[in-house]
DNA sequence: GCCGTTTTCGGCCCGACTGTTTTCAGTCG
């Protein structure tokens, strides 16, 4: 059994736990086993062969053993009684926002529910309202839950959720009770799936209701879930959820790297605290235990003055830790230890290098392009333009290079002048049995050349490692396109080997995409960690087909910073002159 | 179920909002 599938079945031991009333720590151990299982870099063959498996934190006996089990035999015991005592709709009842465990067990003991379906009939026909504890609003409100667990089942894609967030942050910062106003949550670490939208303002108390009142009537706003004093939920057109909440500016540090999270890194942050004799919470720190202040951090402010989450982490004896890496995946052993990577910066990328233009499907010229990623402050930009194989993409025939070479040599002509270069690369297509859709002699003319898996996405993910690792083999691939294979927006997404494929750019000395572009993104962050580890290059790319494209190069700066990526690790960070001679380095 | 620089038991992060109650439990983040 592989990993993933440990994973889950751990992640649902703890989810059926939860709906038996089991004790919530004992659930939690499972989720967090589950979490740890999932985002390990090595195989799980060779820690339990090792017996090193109890001795990763979280994993106890009992885990070790069930864990085991499961590697073993594929099967385990424990889970598979656990879900023969409740019905399998009890599960998915849980993901009904507002509705839980304890209102699942009640629902199903009184009423005999056992599945969403069942549960709607139940409230239609008033008998959740009459159960004890309910009432009318709450058989509403599941109602209305379970409407919008169908409407927007799942999360929304991290360029969604942040185009969604700009009006409503300028709006914010707009308002004169305002003095500062962030996103948190997700997007401000940018996950590639966001749940929803965290927006924080501080301001003075009596200007929060104001606030509040502003908030829930932006435009977008397609409804209200809850409008408090100090925190408000809509749920914005498209389906994204909003959370809002106003605390002074005293608090807003602190609450900023609470609703930053991840709650992961929260709790391992809160428990370095109390290590400390300080309890933190989103107002500030009070102190732990006996001597404990009645009022807390809230109205008698924090017993440890912060004006920003630097100073947070200081009092931590942390270095500070960007958004991106709070995952408790490391990053407060790093920072306690001063091993944090100095993170790239949008400033630092230099050029661009996967783009199409109009002698395949791009929307402009390769002059327009190039002046386009110049005047975004690059020094060089590279077209990537189609093979013959993507024959729907108007992929280039072989007859047609010549010219394409010669459109792109003219440009770069004239750009030079500025100062700025321009690269002749082309995205050949990986065919079904490894090799790419040109030959040797056509390949040698560019500049560079992007390996890319356009079709065949069904093969097993056996074959299809395989035949990635061959196509890197070919002393003219520089870089593999894409390469997790996971293309969100289209159903051509490929299972693949992420680990064997890294394993093999390293060998061979392919730089590896993180493609930035929402129909093509790369986002996984464990994998460009690893791949660092493995002294594999990156490159970010925005796969711009049109100028608007061009600035998903950021969204990848932001993926690079989630893989603790530096400016050292990304290829197009380097000068012009020292690309050029990284690109050419394997031919 | 896990864990331990107060270590083998007794903790385990903490608060807001809602709807139901009339002091609190459930849910969420």
């Amino acid at each position: 059994m592989d990993k993933a599938k440990v994973a889950e079945i751990l992640d649902e031991i703890g989810t059926l736990l939860e709906l038996k009333g089991e004790n919530p720590f004992k659930c939690r151990a499972y989720h967090n086993a589950s979490r740890l299982i999932d985002g390990l870099q090595q195989d799980l063959g060779p820690l339990i062969e090792t017996g090193k498996l109890g001795e990763l934190k979280g994993i106890g006996e009992a885990l070790t053993e069930k864990i085991t089990e499961l590697w073993k035999t594929d099967r385990l015991g424990y889970y598979e009684e656990l879900k023969a005592s409740l019905p399998g709709g009890l599960v998915q009842m849980i993901s009904i926002p507002g509705f839980g465990p304890k209102r699942a067990q009640i629902v199903y003991k009184k009423l005999k529910v056992d599945s969403v379906e069942k549960l709607e009939a139940a409230c239609k026909d008033g008998r959740v309202a009459a159960l004890e504890g309910f009432g009318e609003k709450s058989q509403e409100k599941i109602l209305q839950g379970i409407e919008q667990l169908r409407r927007f089942s799942g999360r929304h894609r991290y360029h969604k959720a942040f185009a969604a967030a700009q009006p409503i942050l300028a709006a914010l910062r707009d308002h004169p009770a305002t003095i500062r106003c962030e996103v948190a949550g997700s997007l401000r670490r940018c996950r590639e799936t966001i749940g929803d939208l965290d927006i924080l303002v501080s301001a003075k108390e009596k200007d929060a209701p104001a606030l509040m009142e502003m908030f829930v009537k932006l435009p977008g706003v397609m409804s209200v879930s809850a409008k408090g004093d100090t925190k408000s939920s809509v749920v914005l057109d498209g389906g994204i959820q909003a959370d809002f909440r106003v605390v002074s500016d005293a608090q807003f540090p602190f609450a900023l790297n609470y609703f930053t999270g991840s709650k992961e890194h929260n709790i391992a942050l809160r428990g370095r605290a109390l290590q400390r004799g300080l309890s933190l919470n989103e107002y500030g720190f009070s102190k732990a235990g006996k001597e404990k202040d009645e009022a807390g951090a809230r109205d008698g402010g924090s017993v440890i003055k912060c004006r920003t989450e630097e100073e947070i982490y200081k009092a931590l004896d942390l270095d500070y830790i960007p958004p991106e890496l709070r995952e408790d995946n490391g990053e407060i052993d790093a920072a306690e230890k001063g091993e944090l990577p100095e993170l790239i910066e949008k400033e630092n990328l230099r050029g661009a290098l996967h783009n199409h233009s109009t002698w395949t499907d791009g929307r402009e010229t390769v002059e327009a392009m190039a002046e386009a990623a110049r005047e975004l402050g690059l020094d060089y930009f590279g077209t990537a333009d189609h093979s013959k194989s993507e024959f729907q993409a108007r992929g280039l025939k072989e007859e047609q290079i010549p010219d394409y070479l010669a459109d792109v040599r003219k440009v770069g002509e004239k750009l030079k002048k500025h100062g700025f270069r321009v690269f002749a690369g082309i995205e050949a297509d990986v065919l079904e049995d490894g090799s790419l859709d040109f030959s040797d002699k056509i390949l040698a003319q560019f500049d560079y050349v992007v390996a890319a898996v356009h079709r065949g996405f069904t093969m097993e993910e056996k074959k299809m490692t395989a035949r990635i690792v061959k196509a890197m083999a070919n002393p003219h691939v520089t870089m593999l396109a894409h390469p997790t294979g996971r293309l969100l927006l289209s159903r051509e997404a490929y299972a693949v080997d992420m680990r064997a494929v890294i394993e093999a750019a390293a060998r061979h000395g392919v730089i590896i995409e993180i493609n930035a572009h929402p129909f093509r993104l790369d986002m996984d962050w464990r994998w460009w960690k690893f791949a660092k580890q493995c002294g594999v290059k990156c490159a970010i790319n925005a796969d711009a087909h049109s100028i608007h494209d061009l600035q998903y190069l950021a969204v990848g700066v932001g993926i690079a910073r989630k893989g603790w990526l530096t400016k050292a690790d990304v290829i197009n960070c380097l000068p012009a002159n020292k690309v050029e001679a990284v690109l050419k380095a394997r031919r």
